[in-house]
DNA sequence: ACTGATACTTTGAATATCAAATCAGTTGTA
DNA sequence: TACAACTGATTTGATATTCAAAGTATCAGT
């Protein structure tokens, strides 16, 4: 059972960062003018983005989410102004979602604030050295995959 | 606004690992012997831990919820087995928690997928590369604390 | 023995979620 | 063309998680 003490450690660095930055985000998002979001809904927001309009049923495999629960979402994000649903003339029955001017506004801020925060975990480092970073990342990725297929 | 291409690379990547952990955890429960388990719930035994028997508040106080939302976790962690109040006979208002026999089960086996995954992290690297990598881990951690002191 | 503080529990409301039922529109085919 | 099967989205009913506020029990200081 004994493990290289470096493992506890980062185990408990990345557990810390994990649990914080939900956290510093909702707390972020209450103090802004866009106190009427939580965060599930600005992540859907993020989803959908501001560079195309996203089937209903595209942003919910993003999200990993059901389209009935994204359903519900839209119909909240609908009423509070930040999405407006758009109806496809060459096949009825699909939906698609765009940002409003409010929902661009929001998405562009949640981007910058990601971009500071990533741009502290580079903080001081050569590029080499933030490659070997990435490297890490893709290693984790990776292992994210292999565990999931089994 | 331009950014440094490696701030885009590394902001995709940390979402990834980042909205992807959970779910892969919580597939990992599905399949194990803990099913009736949600991953609010292991983290709360998590955060119970092993080694101890926290009262109620310290358990609160480290998941970030309050002692309502606890209470109501325990109530159900204690119907399936996996949590056991305790009443301390110095001060009758406090309840501490301690795992049972099937609680430590699953902290230990959480503990497992933790260990593998931060080894995989850290794969391939040598220890010097390692300490850079914490380093990285740490300057998050300051830029969360920053930011949540304004 | 009061009074106020402390530790916890309960309750009611809000949100998020899924599965299943439903609705509307499209496609394939007899 | 007509109709069955399929597809994309929505609605609905049930369950989870959470918080704030009210309630209960106990403790500590005067």
């Amino acid at each position: 059972m004994s493990q290289k003490p470096s493992v506890k450690r980062i185990n408990d660095k990345l557990i810390r960062v994990y649990s914080d930055i939900l956290r510093m985000e909702e707390e972020e998002l209450r103090k802004s003018q866009f106190r009427d979001l939580g965060i599930k809904e600005m992540h859907t927001i993020d989803a959908i983005g501001i560079h195309a309009t996203p089937s209903s049923s595209d942003v919910a495999k993003k999200l990993h989410v059901t389209q009935g629960t994204l359903s519900v979402a839209i119909n909240n994000l609908a009423r509070k102004g930040y999405v407006e649903r758009l109806h496809l003339e060459s096949d009825k029955r699909v939906v698609n979602l765009r940002l409003s001017r409010k929902g661009r506004l929001m998405y562009r801020a949640h981007l910058a604030f990601h971009q500071k925060m990533v741009a502290s975990f580079v903080k001081g480092f050569t590029e080499p050295q933030i490659e070997l970073i990435e490297r890490a990342l893709d290693n984790l990725n990776e292992f994210i995959d292999e565990y999931r297929h089994h």
